[in-house]
DNA sequence: CCGGATGTTCACCT
DNA sequence: GAGGTGAACATCCG
């Protein structure tokens, strides 16, 4: 469920650990370590690191170590990036920033640890049931879209631009638009009344800009909610669902390979 | 027991 | 390159 929603909050986690040395680093799962065949002793390096500032991109978050050793001269030489998958969270100290939020029900075993990094007496832990997230050192963002809480009508018309695929795809594409996962993406179409099988090379100028706006402030709406489930459509994700504009009984499909809950009456 | 569903990323097809 | 499919992962459900 992390969406660049969920990611914020863990990005914002770690502003009282800013200025804190890594004395310790732990990597039992190996194959959480991208990319595939990194040995684990690599992340050992961050040990003795100072972190000096964190940036998200997208659903990427990026610790960035190193200091200033002269002022006005950063030398920002590590950075670690991570990525939470479908089932990954972040606990400091034991407990999640936003677990009162999601993942209400279900099982919650220590042993779904696969990354933990301590600062002193704090003990950073990524608690990932189905290894679907990962960590890397200097991650590159170069193949990262635009960023999707501040995305513009131009970076989004540059998005869909020629392409055939339908507009669910292109916003779930993280190389096109960076954050979005399944959850804010319908909200947003049924928000916007765009139908998630239409075509990305069918809008107007007019409907990308309404697009636009209605991403960014679904995100932001959201994001004061509490997370990429308290969205307006979130409870018409059920098969008896009736859509509250019309009345319309809710579809279910797969587009772009992903479960898709729409109206069909007002989404077009 | 089996198949399907869940959300994300990536490998591998056409 | 663009687009589509399925694997990977763990667990639950019918």
């Amino acid at each position: 469920m992390p969406e660049l929603i969920e990611v914020e909050m863990y990005r914002r986690a770690f502003d009282p650990l800013i200025g804190r040395l890594v004395s310790a680093v732990e990597a039992p799962d190996v194959a959480y370590i991208r990319p595939n065949g990194t040995p684990r002793e690599v992340l050992h390096q961050l040990v003795g690191e100072r972190l000096h500032s964190t940036s998200r991109h997208g659903k990427l978050l990026i610790l960035h170590f190193g200091g200033a050793p002269k002022p006005g001269v950063e030398t920002l030489d590590l950075s670690l990036g991570m990525r939470f998958g479908m089932t990954g969270r972040l606990l400091i100290n034991g407990s999640g920033p936003i677990d009162k939020l999601e993942y209400a029900s279900g099982r919650d075993e220590p042993a779904w640890d696969r990354f933990t990094m301590t600062f002193g007496r704090s003990r950073v832990s990524m608690r990932d049931q189905r290894r679907l997230g990962s960590v890397e050192l200097d991650p590159g963002v170069e193949g990262l879209g635009a960023e999707a809480s501040t995305i513009t009508a131009s970076e989004l018309s540059a998005a869909l631009r020629g392409r055939t695929k339908a507009i669910k795809a292109v916003l779930l594409d993280q190389s096109l638009v960076a954050g979005l996962g399944n959850l804010l993406v319908d909200e947003s179409l049924w928000r916007c009344g765009i139908a998630p099988t239409r075509r990305a090379n069918s809008f107007d100028d007019a409907a990308i800009l309404a697009l636009a706006d209605t991403v960014r402030a679904t995100v932001a709406e959201l994001s004061s909610r509490g997370g990429s489930h308290t969205g307006d459509s979130f409870v018409l994700r059920a098969a008896e669902a009736r859509c509250p504009h019309d009345g319309e009984r809710m579809r279910h499909d797969t587009v772009g390979g992903r479960s898709t809950w729409w109206c069909q009456a007002h989404q077009h």
